[in-house]
DNA sequence: CCTGTCGATGTATTCGATTACACGGACCTT
DNA sequence: AAGGTCCGTGTAATCGAATACATCGACAGG
């Protein structure tokens, strides 16, 4: 490996040699409002004009000073992702879809992630606020109450994402978490399932794992079922933790031990797979398992996780062009439901006889 | 599903009831300067004043405005994360680590992708310069000699991770990922392998990959091997271009076809073995598999991926850590060379006989 | 008692670009 | 030829906070 070097000290490193607009006008022989307007809208200017102006850009590599843009014309030309996480590489692919999205119309991202502590959440959207993002795009529909106070104080647009809002008071763009566990349920009851366990993440300030808990819940009861005791285990997204969840759901007595184990994401289900690997259980044989998210990491498992197709990147789409659309004063939708789809691969089989 | 409303026209959402310095300035009695200096020197004012200033701000949700004290004070408190790729869940986990230490800190990361080109990388870069951010972390080595200038221009402090300048002209911070395959390439070398195939990303403007490459062929010199024809294949990172490669090593005549199949990274790799699967080609016994960065993807697979530990956070950590140090002014190591690590698992055996 | 010092606060300028307004000249109309 | 319009450009105010400098009062030392 080469050397590391000894350590160096420096001054602060601040001063930047960027050229000004007056540098520019000065070049050019005009005003700072010419060289601004030649920006901004060119077909104001003389095309000579113009023309020494763009040469005095290129001669000075002059790089427009965004922040005094965004002082006077209190527009940042940035937008503020608040997520979650970037260990699940979920919110990590909406987040980049979004981006490319936002890029393109010359919108920067800025990140901001709060771990799953609203408080942090808070403290972290004031910052954002801070740097005048222009817009903001959230995950999930719980929040501290606040956050929206703050929100509306700012008066900029916001979205949240992951999910629908069912009243439709906040605007939101995602997929029925709820529905979505609900029809896996079922399928797995249609199967002749009857023994259920629940892998989740905590569900306290995370509405997408409480309703995915809910889908399946509900379709248990309305098949006059519910998960039995000690059958629902709620722990953090990786997968030692869903490993020690699946062994503890492992070790319960036959009459309670679930057939068919509901993962609320594929870390989950696929911690829950290992699980049972090591534990020398067979799936789909002995133990029926299935996900959400229809990631690679499923998808790629022997046997293949089954899974729910949620609208990763569709979300991170459309979170982008609904604040686009409300920051120039277009028309555009207030709520969307995305479609998801079960995938059915071999982790899910009939239960044993 | 919920109802999708109907769409909504609303206009530009651009006002912001936020409220100034001046207010609290107003409400509290006191100058606008006293009010920044409660802010930013809370010690140089007298402690009665303070508090009506303190108790002004809360009553008024105040929330200084980041941009115009950017401007006047050249500090954006922002620092410019350029990525190739966040569909790769590894620079989405790095930038998730930067990202932590960077927030504890009172800095907020600003995203750019450019998706492995870069000439988007050098557009990208401009903008963030336009915001303004106080430093910048780069993925690679290898970027094009205008970004150089720019930054230079720029003068404030960048570092590129993922690689060790080897000349130590760019401050750096990764590892040497040309060593890492060649540890690689050696330990299967002692398993008796003799023909290999490489599953690689496009080398061109990725220096991570070339490096990789280079680590395998050297190794494989230095046993007075080499890459036989066409057991070199290039693809986008994700699973599916990783089959196709695979497929195409799979359907060379038996003199060439390898033994082990060295995978740049661990997707390549589990592309591969699942490739495989649908082939009917066992691993490990007709053919090894190896992958890099020791990611729960491959970690997960059965037989489980053998691959190399890469310093995955710690790059995230250190590269915030560096650029922290060096806006405040304090020593910092110029190039730091972290650890990797041979991860063994069932994917790799002995060449058939 | 006068002056020097220091602490606390206000006044006014500054950061760089945007933009309302003013101005001058070319050209057209009657 | 006088008046009007329009185009291209410059002048100057502005965004909100930071800060150099000025000011004022209190207090200590001579």
């Amino acid at each position: 490996m080469p050397p590391a070097d000894p350590q160096v000290r420096h001054p602060p490193e601040a001063t930047s040699g960027r050229s000004s607009a007056k540098d520019v006008a000065r070049l050019a022989g005009v005003s700072t409002a010419t060289v601004s307007r030649v920006i901004n809208s060119p077909d104001q200017v003389d095309p000579a004009t113009r023309q020494l102006v763009l040469d005095a850009v290129l001669k000075l590599r002059y790089v427009p000073h965004g922040v005094a843009r965004a002082l006077r014309s209190a527009r940042s030309q940035m937008v503020g992702a608040v997520v979650p996480s970037f260990n699940y590489a979920l919110y990590a692919r909406t987040t980049s879809a979004m981006q490319a999205v936002l890029d393109a119309k010359g919108y920067s991202v800025v990140l901001a992630e709060h771990h799953y502590d609203l408080q942090a959440e808070l403290r972290t959207t004031e910052q954002l606020i801070r740097h005048g993002v222009d817009a903001f795009v959230f995950v999930g529909l719980a929040h501290d109450p606040a956050l929206f106070t703050l929100l509306e104080n700012y008066g900029r647009p916001y979205v949240l994402t992951w999910g629908v809002d069912p009243l439709g008071r906040q605007p939101s763009i995602g997929f029925d978490n709820r529905a979505a566990t609900f029809e896996m349920t079922r399928h797995l009851l249609a199967l002749g399932h009857r023994r259920f366990g629940l892998i989740s993440a905590r569900t306290e300030g995370n509405d997408r794992a409480s309703e995915r808990g809910a889908g399946v819940r509900a379709a248990l009861a309305q098949a006059g079922l519910a998960l039995a005791e000690g059958c629902a285990a709620y722990g953090s997204i990786d997968l030692a933790d869903a490993g020690r969840m699946m062994h503890g759901l492992l070790r319960l007595d036959a009459a309670r031990r679930p057939t068919a184990v509901i993962g609320t994401n594929d870390v989950f289900a696929v911690g829950a797979m290992v699980a049972c690997r090591e534990a020398g259980v067979r799936v789909p044989q002995d133990i029926s398992i299935t996900g959400c998210d229809n990631t690679d990491l499923g998808a790629t498992q022997t046997p293949a996780l089954t899974s729910i197709r949620t609208p990763i990147t569709e979300i991170g789409r459309a979170a982008a062009e609904h604040v686009i659309a409300r920051l120039e004063g277009r028309p555009y939708q207030r709520c969307q439901s995305l479609a998801f789809e079960i995938v059915s691969r071999g982790s899910v089989g009939p239960p044993a006889a």
